[in-house]
DNA sequence: CTGTTAGCGCCTTCAG
DNA sequence: CTGAAGGCGCTAACAG
């Protein structure tokens, strides 16, 4: 059986193929009589014809299709986002085209023209690097574009950002509450936005306290794990120690922990260290020394980008002037707040008084932002 | 500057659009001069020419374009999936659509429905549930389909899978080599080949290690972190109590430690028990109870499946013949082997002296399948 | 090796 | 509200 097309539809049903394409536009624009309508989707069904995409986009330009592209694939803050953005797009008809940038901002720029030529009406960046360029280029080009999670230097972009400042003042609160006042700030690229509005988070937070910062308690160097292991590497080193961390990311976190394993375990009964980070998952309850962390709302920010998205791309398509390419690069920012969780931290290996914490489903589900386990 | 097209870079190369097709064709068929060649690809540079893909498509009947379907996204094993197949696919002119079945076989077939309305060349799918009707129908189609992680029961597509029966059987050998007798199965729903298959291998190890299987000890149940939870619940209320478990896959794993940590930590250390599972990620050095992981290769099996589906693409393409439909569905399966990594275990809560185990990206990144902290 | 030509399937004025 | 007709940009024979 020959794959349908329209004139098949339309013959079956005694209509135009104009009148087919209007009953089946997934814009409903050009009106169609109840009656016609429901004759061509009874012949639609039994004759199971199914529009074809490419002949649609080849007309129309637009192809109901977003893309994103992040730095890497495997990365639970990511996937997160995509789910939420998958979940949005979904419900309005569109599919998600994904790509990694391989933390490259070259890779990122053949990325974005690979994936512009492909026509998607919009993309998603999470940033690789911290120029731009190429990205104001592709907005300039007419293609819609939303940064999440970084904003980048001189590019005024609509955005999508976890409000870092406010979680990083909360975190270091938390732990001042907590009664610690020898508190360390681990690893951060000044560079980029996130790490910039984290650290000055945590300065406020100290300052509010009347804490005068410690220098070297201030180890910047990176986003990965190899930096947070190395930053306390460092501190471990010092003969004054910090009681408590906060940690620029849930990588160089995860590499603070690491360091600390190596460590005799006994070190933490006699002189525990807490941390603080950023990021909640399934893993976080296991990290030994987590005592804070700080929920990024990642599918909410996959929804909220995909809305902004659509709506740029309904806004262009209706604006046709030439202040349309104005207005579709104006820069709105959404903050997306974050949420403070208190984890067991070093407790755990001394009584059990806090086990409520890690009372299955608790910690990692009862965050609300996650399907949970 | 409007959008040139082939004509724009015909006429200013004094060619006609036919040449200038066929020099700009993906799949270098028809042959052009060198000279002319170069010619072409000038102009297109200078004219700034970007070949529309949807013209081509409506041509070709083909994107170039590949989906996934999984489940879920936030998942590890998925992401590092993906992550192998964006890199294959890539290297190709492929891209990569994605999307997710919520862990639904109804959801599964309409997204399956709808990627091929959009004439993807081929997908490859996780299957979220045991039955399989539409997989087939899809393949039926003409849609070039891999199944990855899973079987589906009376469904003989070509599919990419662990060896999980070998994974299991190594696993609990390397539990027994320890010296642990007592060794409990937890998790694992037997609809699901891979649970099936894991199953057998744990069973196959304890037959040859001589010992008889516990029936109290084997906990099948689900593949979720409740049913690990659950499971190891059961077994703690148990007067006579395994030494060792293995456990079906990471969601039941975590479930189990999560079950573990909200025991007085004491009982680790008077009655040491120790958990071997499947999967490794930068978290399961965290894990207190982990000690031995058989890591998948996620991201090979990724490029494994591209692999497979372009063969079947190409196959496909050449073969018009009414074999052609036979040809594209029989089912190939293809085995990736698990690597068995030993980690800390309680060890590190009495001594260090298998601190080696987690000094800097060893567990994890000396897997050699993931890139590494 | 290159040019000519006829659509691929759909949308979209423009009339009716 | 509905029909007729002209492409969108590219490729695939078929000639030359």
């Amino acid at each position: 059986m020959k794959r349908q097309t329209i004139r098949d539809v339309a013959a079956a049903a005694g209509v135009s193929t104009a009148t087919v394409s209007r009953t089946l536009a997934p814009d409903k624009t050009g009106r169609v009589s109840e009656d016609t309508r429901r004759l061509v989707f009874s012949v639609v069904e039994s004759l199971g014809y199914r529009t074809n995409h490419a002949a649609r986009s080849l007309k129309t330009r637009s192809t109901r299709t977003i893309a994103i592209v992040a730095p890497e694939l495997a990365n639970d803050f990511f996937m997160d986002l995509a789910e939420g953005m998958e979940g949005e797009l979904d419900a309005h008809g569109y599919t998600l085209l994904i790509a990694s940038s391989a933390n490259s901002g070259e890779e990122e720029k053949k990325r974005l023209s690979v994936l512009a030529d492909r026509m998607v009406d919009g993309m998603v960046v999470i940033p690789a690097g911290a120029r731009g360029a190429h990205l104001k280029a592709l907005a300039g080009r007419g293609v819609p574009v939303v940064l999440v999670d970084r904003l980048v230097e001189g590019v005024d972009l609509d955005a999508v950002l976890s409000d870092n400042e406010a979680g990083a003042f909360e975190l270091t609160r938390a732990l001042l509450a907590d009664g610690y006042r020898r508190i360390a700030f681990v690893g951060g690229d000044i560079t980029i936005s996130t790490a910039r509005e984290r650290l000055s988070g945590f300065g406020r937070a100290l300052a509010e306290g009347g804490i005068r910062p410690e220098p070297d308690w201030i180890r910047l160097g990176g986003m990965g794990v190899e930096d947070g292991y190395r930053g306390m590497d460092a501190i471990l080193k010092f003969r004054r120690r910090p009681e408590a961390l906060v940690a620029v990311n849930l990588l160089v976190h995860l590499g603070m922990e690491r360091r600390l394993l190596e460590q005799n375990q006994r070190f933490w009964e006699k002189e525990a260290m807490v941390i603080a980070g950023f990021d909640e998952t399934v893993y976080t309850p296991f990290l030994p020394a987590c005592r804070y962390t700080a929920a990024q709302d990642a599918v909410g920010m996959g929804k909220q980008a995909v809305q902004r998205l659509l709506e740029r791309i309904a806004l262009k398509k209706n604006a046709a002037g030439p202040e349309a390419a104005e207005e579709t690069i104006g820069g709105q920012i959404i903050r997306l707040p974050v949420k403070i969780i208190r984890h067991h931290s070093e407790s755990f290996l001394k009584s059990r008084s806090l086990s409520r914490n890690f009372s299955f489903g608790k910690a990692a589900s009862d965050s609300g932002w996650k399907s949970g386990p």
